[in-house]
DNA sequence: AGTCATACTGGAAGCGCTTGCATTCAATCA
DNA sequence: TGATTGAATGCAAGCGCTTCCAGTATGACT
């Protein structure tokens, strides 16, 4: 039904230009020698062919595909579908195509992914956004003989970056501390979301840490339960301010879409931020300056780009994958000295 | 640096089973007579040598992928993602990859892509997710020789989905005039936002054609100017609220995200929802639960899943791809009757 | 002048599949 | 019963590149 049209191959190239397809070869990937002369015969031959390579015939003779797969959850979470930009820019920019695998919670399309998809050699490498790998997945990882990288989360068995998990949201909190707190709140994942890799530990870990530093006993910071979320947040936040004696003056998310949950919770019931609650989240969400967010940012989209580019490196054969991230505070306005207000 | 771990090739498959690799290769893809116990043998084989067919080898012997091309622009838009993951789903399902083009502002990369990363044969389709689409690259993706399927606007020369733009709008003004409210007011798109093909010109018309169906003139309508995003809703709604005499009790946004721009922005100067305003939005954001946001939903998710199996079908010769998409009023807390209460 | 390294180029062998064609064999039919 | 048909299978020719190897030419060096 759809002829291809007229396709160029190397062959026709070749012959405009004089040469064998060889050497066509040669001057167009840039591998080998060539001479000058020769290539810029090649180049404008192709050009005004409009050749392309194949990239089935490219990929089968040398091995490689020029594509990079990427397996991410939930595309809906804001810090999953930037990340994702990031890689997909830097590939662009490297000539590399991204093959997307989404993977959903259907356990069934999830094995597949790891069992045949990622075993059809369409790839040259893998990165693995935020997903947490049970030791069979991992193992399949490992056994691809493809670089692969993990992004957030450090499987013992596989290259990975991230951010200090537990150092982001020591940060929040000491950013509270700092400004006077004595009594904040958490708010953070549960075990059983699991879609982050150990995510929900580390930063509660962090947050503890911090309290701990300045004398306090994390026990008595009021807790919060949530997915990750902006109604997640949201929840959470209502049940804590609804909680009778659970008071504090500061409110640290484990991201911010939670803490944008608890900012609307906050509104709908007339808790002012940060007269009555200072709120600090983290990830460095774009809606943060609308809602005037205080935040710890973690640059995802940059994630992204140097997970690519570290994917590409390991690709060629240089360096080994892991490595750390970097994150900073960004002060905004929900976030303020405890005032001699009533606390909610 | 990284060999690849003893890759199984058909041959061996065929050995194990005894039979020619040409056999294996019928009994494998399904296509061409094997005898059942034949079948049965190569299955075997093939899943106790945890074989899987490269890609590469696959696409050039004969000339299919496997694979659909997806461009799509800005992913941090809810409905973008939400597309791509419904068609992420069904391309899985069907035992397809998804090389995603990230369609960014920058039109060098835009070039490139349609110049020379789609040529490389690395699809055997494409679907376009609301892109405003210019001649060339029109006829760049027409050249192609390959099924393309636009969903979202109506390029003229491309098959496209899409849904009725004139009527979401019309179906949500509809429903405030339905409801009493004779003064409405409208935040939609400019032409200079083209990240949409011609959706704002369109969602504009169906609510000027609601407005004009109750005998009222479009042109007293407060209108205000957005990005489709949340911050633009909000931006444009403060100005709406704050610009004197310009009074309404409904409010159509041309998107959920500017709706509940909207609201927020009503939030932050004490209008209240749906008492003094009633809003309507369009897309059925996943959001809409928690803002209480009627809309009218696109189901994007579906939408995705649709265009993927549409082009499926296109890919094996069927159909040719025009088809209208279903959508739907939902009503929640943002809308009511106009009160006596002074409207805002 | 002779040797050797080096730059450039072409021939040709695959890469691992799919598929057209030929072959075999058993079932069907007049 | 011989001719016909069709299912089942194998052979082998590619698909369009990359790259090893060999060959030639050119320049450098002793």
């Amino acid at each position: 039904m759809y002829e291809r049209g007229a396709v160029v191959s190397l062959d026709e190239v070749a012959r405009a230009a004089g040469v064998s397809s060889a050497t066509a070869s040669r001057a167009l990937s840039g591998r080998g020698h060539v001479s000058p002369a020769t290539r810029q015969k090649v180049n404008e031959a192709a050009e005004s062919l409009g050749y392309v390579v194949s990239s089935a015939a490219s990929s089968l003779a040398s091995g490689r595909s020029r594509s990079i797969g990427v397996m991410a959850p939930d595309l809906h979470r804001w810090f999953f579908n930037s990340v994702l930009s990031g890689i997909s820019d830097t590939l662009t920019r490297a000539g590399y195509d991204l093959t997307l695998y989404n993977v959903t919670n259907d356990p069934q399309l999830r094995r597949e992914i790891f069992r045949a998809f990622l075993r059809r050699r369409r790839v040259d490498g893998v990165i693995v956004v935020a997903l947490e790998l049970d030791e069979w997945e991992t193992e399949q990882l490992g056994s691809l003989g493809l670089p692969v990288i993990v992004l957030g989360g450090r499987p013992r068995a596989l290259p990975g970056m991230a951010i200090d998990d537990q150092g982001v949201t020591r940060l929040a909190a000491e950013h509270l501390l700092t400004l006077g707190h004595r009594k904040i709140g958490y708010i953070g994942g549960d075990h059983a979301f699991d879609v982050d890799y150990h995510v929900p530990t580390q930063r509660r870990e962090g947050f503890d840490q911090a309290v701990e530093a300045y004398g306090l006993d994390p026990a008595d910071s009021p807790a919060g339960v949530a997915d990750f979320t902006i109604p997640g947040g949201y929840r959470a936040a209502k049940q804590l301010f609804g909680t009778p004696g659970a008071s504090f003056t500061g409110l640290v998310a484990a991201s911010d879409e939670m803490a944008i949950g608890v900012m609307l919770a906050a509104k709908d019931l007339g808790v002012q931020i940060p007269q009555q609650v200072s709120v600090v989240g983290v990830d460095g969400h774009e809606l943060g300056g609308l809602f005037g967010l205080t935040t710890v940012d973690q640059h995802p989209v940059g994630q992204g780009r140097t997970a690519a580019e570290h994917i590409l490196g390991r690709v060629d054969g240089q360096g080994n994958g892991d490595s750390d991230l970097p994150f900073e505070l960004v002060v905004r306005s929900s976030t303020a000295a405890p005032a001699e207000v009533e606390p909610f």
